[in-house]
DNA sequence: TTGTACGCGTTATCAT
DNA sequence: ATGATAACGCGTACAA
C-alpha cells in the first residue's frame, strides 16, 4: 500500500513553510498569488490530500454521518436512504449506514446488536451527526431507558429522528403527516360507494400503525361511517405480513367480507392482493386495496395499485438539512410540509367501477 | 456537545500513567491484575472510548471501509449490501456507502460525481479497504482510463471487485457464476417442452448481460435449439424495462411469438408479465417467463415467478472475508463455490402444463 | 506575506 | 510492571 503524502513533504517540495501550505488548503487570502499557484500544482501533481486524523485531532470532526434503520432492504427505507446519501455527499458528508433489524425476522443473523449497541458504535465512530430512520423509535411506548441512551447520544452528536415527536427526548425531529394519506384513502373508497372498509398491514405497537389506523376510524366517523373492528388486522410490514393479515380476514369474516380495504404500504397489499388470489378472489372486483405507502413496483404489479405517494425524496432532504444546519450549532427546527398524493391506478377499481 | 474525555484524564483519575491506560485499553498482558481492573472500572464509569483521530494517526486506520454500488434501491444491492453491512460490522468494521447511479436514470439528481470522483472522495475518507459493487466495472469495454484509476486507488487501499475478473486491473475479485443459473432456466424450459425460448432485460453492452445471453445460447445449442435473435431484447434492469422489453418483442414479433422468455432479474420480469397483460397475454399461458436473479416479492407477484436465487447472502459474506484478508495482508484469493438454485413456483407454467 | 512552534490524543520505544 | 517521552500530520497563534 502506497503511504499517502504529508503535508510536510509538500511544503519541503514547494520550498515552503507547511503553514504556507495550509493556508492554501484551506483557501487563507493571505498567500501570494504566484506561491498559491506553485504550491496548489505540487498538491495536485502529487495528488496529496489532507490526513482526516490530523485534521479530526484538531477540529474534531469527520465529515461523516451516521444512519441507523431498521432493513435497507426495505423499499421505503432503501428509497429514503438514497436520497439522504446523495443529498448529504453534495454537501461534502459521507454516511455510514447501520442496519439494525428491529422487527425483522433476523434469524439469518447470528450477532444481534441492540439499538443502545448502535448507539455506542456510532459514538466511536465519531461521526458528526446521527440520523435515525425508524425501529425502537416508532413505538408505542418506548422504554424509559431507550430515551435516555438516546438523550445521551444526542448530547455527544445531534441527532435526528425520522418519526414523530417523543415525549421527554431531546432529539430534533422531522415529522411527516402521517394521517392525511390515509384519510384521502378513506375519501377515495367512499366516494366510490364502499361502505365496508378495513385495514391491514402495520406493526401492532407502532406508533405509525396507530395513527394510521386512529386517522381511519376518525375519518370513517366524520363521513358518519363505522368500522367494524374485525376488519382491522395488523400484522407487520412485509409482502408475507399482507398475505397473513389478508388470509386471517378472511377466515374470520368469511359471510360478511369487507369491500375494501387500506393497506399499511404497497408490499402489504401485494401480499394481500396474492392472499385474495388464493382464495379465488380479485382484487378490485370483490375487494378493493389501495396502500398509504408507495413502492417503485406498484405501477408494474397485476393490478397496478392505487396507493399514496409520500414524497420521501423531500423528506430524506430536510432530514439531512436539519441535521446539517444542528452540526453547524444552529437550533431552528425545519417544519416540512409535504403533501401525500394519492395515485389512483387499479387496485381501488375506480377505473372501472363506479357504484 | 458535551466533548469527550480523554486518556490523560482517565489515567488521573485512575492514579496511573497514560501509557498503563494504554496497556489495559489494548488489553497488554504488562499490567498487575489490581490496577487492570481498577482502571477498566474508570474507564467504563466515564464511558470512555479512544479517539479515532488519536489512533488514526498511528495506525493509520478507521475501521471503515467504503462501499461502492450504482443503486441501493435495487432490490440485488439492497439484499446484498445489507448482508455486507452486517457481516462487516460483526468484524467491526463499519460501512460507508456510495451510490454511484451509474446507468440509472439519473434526471433527479442535480449534481452527477463520475465513478472516478468517488474514487477520490473514498481515498479521502481513509478507508481500510473498498468493495465496489457493479457500475463501470460490468461494462463490456471499460476505458483503459477507469481501469488506471482502479489500479491506483488500489496501490493506495484493498479493492475488492465483486464482479468477472478485468484484464489488466490488479484489483481483487469475487466472481459468481453468471452462466449456470441461464443454463438450469434453460433446461427446464426445454423439459418443459418450450423451443421457442427468448432473452429480456440487462443493458446491452454490460457484461452481466452479455455472458447471460452468450450461456443462453450456448445451453440451447448443446441441446440442438436454435436461438432466434428477435427473441432476444436487451434494455435494463427495471421494471419499466422489463415491461419496455416485453412491449418491443410482441410488437416485433406479433404472429410467432415465443413460448417462454428468460428474464434478466425479477424487476425485468415483473415488467415483462405486466406488458403481457396490458396485451390481454397471459403468462404463462401464453409466454412463460423465468429470471435469473430472484427478489423477495416474487413469491407474491401474479403470477409467483420462477426464479434463481443466487444465494447473495453468500456472496456478500465472501467479498467481506477477501476484503478484510487483503487488508490485514494476504494475498490469497477466496475462491467463491455457490450453486444458484431454481426455485420453480408459477410463471414458468411447470405447475398446470406438460407439453 | 511568511515562518516557527505548540498542541490535539494515542501508541510505541525506551528507561526504570 | 510501570512511567516518561517521542512521534503521527495538521491548524493556528504568534512572531517576524
Amino acid at each position: 500500500m502506497k503511504s499517502k503524502i504529508t503535508i510536510t513533504e509538500i511544503a519541503q517540495k514547494s520550498g515552503v513553510s507547511v503553514s504556507t501550505v495550509s493556508r492554501v488548503l484551506n483557501n487563507s487570502p493571505s498567500v501570494s498569488q504566484k506561491k498559491r499557484e506553485r504550491i496548489q500544482q505540487i498538491i495536485d501533481e502529487y495528488n496529496y490530500t489532507p490526513s482526516v486524523f490530523a485534521r479530526g485531532m484538531i477540529n474534531q470532526t469527520t465529515k461523516n454521518i451516521g444512519v441507523l434503520l431498521p432493513d435497507i432492504t426495505n423499499p421505503y427505507f432503501a428509497s429514503l436512504f438514497l436520497e439522504i446519501e446523495s443529498f448529504a455527499l453534495k454537501n461534502m458528508y459521507a454516511t455510514l449506514m447501520f442496519n439494525t433489524m428491529f422487527s425483522r425476522d433476523s434469524k439469518r443473523f447470528d450477532t444481534h446488536f441492540t439499538e443502545e449497541d448502535y448507539f455506542k458504535i456510532i459514538l466511536e465512530k465519531q461521526v458528526d451527526g446521527v440520523l435515525i430512520l425508524g425501529g425502537q423509535i416508532d413505538k408505542e411506548d418506548i422504554p424509559a431507558s431507550f430515551i435516555l441512551a438516546l438523550n445521551q447520544l444526542h448530547q455527544h452528536v445531534p441527532v435526528v429522528i425520522v418519526g414523530s415527536r417523543i415525549e421527554g427526548c431531546e432529539c430534533l425531529f422531522v415529522e411527516r403527516n402521517l394521517k392525511q394519506g390515509v384519510t384521502s384513502i378513506v375519501h377515495h373508497f367512499i366516494a366510490l360507494g364502499h361502505n365496508k372498509i378495513g385495514f391491514i398491514g402495520g406493526e401492532p405497537g407502532i406508533r405509525i400503525t396507530s395513527s394510521r389506523i386512529e386517522a381511519f376510524s376518525q375519518a370513517m366517523s366524520s363521513l358518519r361511517q363505522t368500522v367494524y373492528a374485525p376488519y382491522i388486522v395488523t400484522s407487520d410490514y412485509y409482502a408475507p405480513d399482507g398475505y397473513a393479515a389478508m388470509t386471517q380476514l378472511l377466515d374470520a369474516n368469511p359471510d360478511n367480507l369487507p369491500s375494501a380495504l387500506i393497506a399499511h404500504n404497497d408490499m402489504v397489499a401485494l401480499g394481500a392482493v396474492r392472499a385474495l388470489k388464493d382464495r379465488g378472489l380479485h382484487c378490485p372486483e370483490q375487494i378493493a386495496i389501495a396502500s398509504c405507502d408507495q413502492f417503485p413496483l406498484s405501477e408494474y404489479s397485476i393490478p397496478r395499485l392505487t396507493s399514496m405517494d409520500q414524497h420521501n425524496e423531500y423528506l430524506g432532504r430536510m432530514a439531512v438539512l436539519q441535521l446539517i444546519s444542528a452540526i453547524n450549532g444552529s437550533d431552528e427546527t425545519i417544519t416540512i410540509n409535504h403533501s401525500p398524493e394519492l395515485v389512483v391506478r387499479e387496485s381501488c377499481g375506480a377505473t372501472f367501477k363506479s357504484r
